[in-house]
DNA sequence: AATGAATGAGCATTCATTCAT
DNA sequence: TATGAATGAATGCTCATTCAT
């Protein structure tokens, strides 16, 4: 029993490289195979077929945003101020801790996302804390009236994720090494100056400058 | 001859959609072929291999963005305070005209940017006029000293495509159609504010930048 | 000792449905354990392969029409006339009690009768006494001097197996369910009357052989 | 064109002889592509799937007793006293011809008949006629009132099929060599005059017993 | 320029059988 | 006696690529 647990989790910690690395259709149950030490058979008698192992990797690897996520629920009224640029850092932090999760994600959306409906609602609770926060930031101030609670986190998800999955081509684009770890931290620096500005040198004074412009 | 250039060329539109849709690995010669109307070995005749008929779609999806690009060397320093708006509105009408390009990007970055090096430094040019209007746009304080002119358009490019590649999962997880027109048009000019709040308050008194962008 | 003795005959059971249904060939060691709610590996301790426990099958299957031919041994001089029908009669009755009779024989017929050798004379002393009274009846007059008891014999098996084995197809070619109870029985009476002529006058002076049978 | 015609004949013949010997699930896609000296994927090209080559070379088989079937369209009045004997004689003529039919059938009727509902009807004119001719025999005395046709020639089906399916075995249990020539024409010889014993000695008085014998 | 025929190397999946406990 | 874990050898099927015409 342990020693079949052990050898199922040894196939699904391939697995999910191996479906990063080259998607569905790529992936080859028999490198999987070779690569975790196993017959073949092994892996259909604990997943039953590739495409049930993708579901697995895949609901898996879903589930590590879900629990990531689950720290801002510690969030509270004093952080509102810092709140895009908490979400900001956390999401960089957890793509560089799981370095699967983009291509999972990627290659899923390309196939036309055929298991999204999985997922779907499981980030209700904390989005909804979130939104409560970001609604007592937009009342105090700090976040635009016009600004819905949707854009703004799709915006922080959009800059960390296309950061993870893009970074190799944009460092060619844009010249700047962006594998380096001071670069990338200067990016998050200046990323956040960029979307919460009153962050920067007025941190003590909290005014925002969103007020300030008008 | 011109029979030959014309069967090439339809080849080649088939096979842009075939590889978008499913990725080199998924792609099939065959399928391209019957959709193309012609046979297989012809192909074979024109373009050598699949791979170098990849090499070719992609070359020539890349070459897209550089022309749209090319609309920003006409921008001038009255456009500096809506620098920011017009880029991304510009990518984001780039990306809905353009389907298949954010997923021939995302097939190859998930395939480790096997062809990155194709396209080096192409967008030099235009990077370098945007760049100094960027600066300009710094000295006249619209743009932060501390965020680089690299920050700001990664960001830009960031949230135009991650919009792109992501709506379908995005709408899932925050119950927002992201594939209705009016939702994404919100989106947009939600965003926009988020990013350029100095933009909010004057919409009167400049040109909106949808009409800007013509 | 008991309970292997149980596991045993369950899994023998199991397995002769199994192969009347598939075969050897498609029949699958896995859903006879499955079925037999034993695992795999008890039925290589008990039968030491798949084809071990073929031939188990086999042998004990044809056993049956061994046994149900010995009832003919009680059969005496009285029982001359309606021989032909009483034989036709017990095998009728013979394959709707064992439905996996024919199928069986015929699985092993098609697979060029590996096993046939292992029958060679199983049927001696019964067809013995069948001959002398089929002797008996040529002298009386009953059988025609011309058709030897092999023939006359042969006759009788090949309409009752074959019945059994084809009447789902015949359903089809003759347009009447001979898988119906009725359709069945009338069969039985015209075919009778078909090979026996001389029955069909006399039914009322003898004892009806359907209860001579008993 | 005709290359491919006659590659593809070429399977079709090496498939008939692989389905008879070993049925659909024995039979192997590879030792067929092998004896007919083809690559296993021109199996695929010309007929798309094992099951679909089954199919065809089902119907095909059953094709071949419609048409020797058709040869009873040309008997006539003339023809009743014998009819059962030509009609026996003919099917086991057909058997002898066609050794792969019984067996296509046997391996079909094992599997429950999936593809019976092909055949449906096939038979309907060729047995309307013998239909006629066995009325007017009854009619005139050669066959019994209370035999129906379809019994008539249920008989006549199940010995030809079961002599060609069951010989082998039929040798070891009844001591005679069903497989040589000479056994073989005594068979049908002795078979003519168990069902139609009019036909033996007194074949120019045409006096049927069946009637002699009241 | 164009096509149908053909192939070799794979690929997901299955299955009888054995082993360790 | 009994079981879960493990394997090697298929097996049906696919696909990029080449060849002959």
């Amino acid at each position: 029993m342990t020693k079949g647990r052990q050898t199922k989790e040894r196939i699904f910690s391939v697995a999910t490289k191996e479906f990063a690395q080259y998607g569905y259709a790529g992936a080859r149950v028999a490198r999987i195979a070779t690569k975790a030490g196993v017959n073949k058979e092994r892996i259909y008698a604990y997943f039953g077929s590739k495409e049930g192992m993708f579901v697995k990797v895949w609901k898996h690897t879903y589930g590590l945003i879900i629990e990531a996520d689950e720290s801002f629920l510690a969030l509270g009224d004093e952080d509102i101020p810092r709140l895009g640029e908490i979400v900001l850092r956390r999401y960089m932090t957890f793509h560089e801790e799981h370095e699967e999760f983009w291509k999972i994600l990627a290659w899923e959306n390309l196939q036309n996302g055929k298991h999204a409906h999985l997922i779907r609602g499981l980030k209700g609770p904390v989005h909804d804390h979130l939104k409560q926060l970001y609604y007592r930031g937009q009342e105090r101030g700090f976040y635009a009236e016009s600004v819905s609670f949707e854009t703004f986190i799709f915006v922080l998800i959009s800059v960390s994720f296309f950061f993870a999955s893009n970074r190799a081509t944009m460092s060619e684009t844009l010249q700047r090494d962006y594998l380096d770890a001071h670069v990338r931290r200067s990016f998050i620096d200046e990323c956040s100056q960029m979307l919460f500005p009153w962050l920067a040198g007025v941190k003590r004074e909290v005014t925002p400058p969103v007020q300030a412009e008008r």
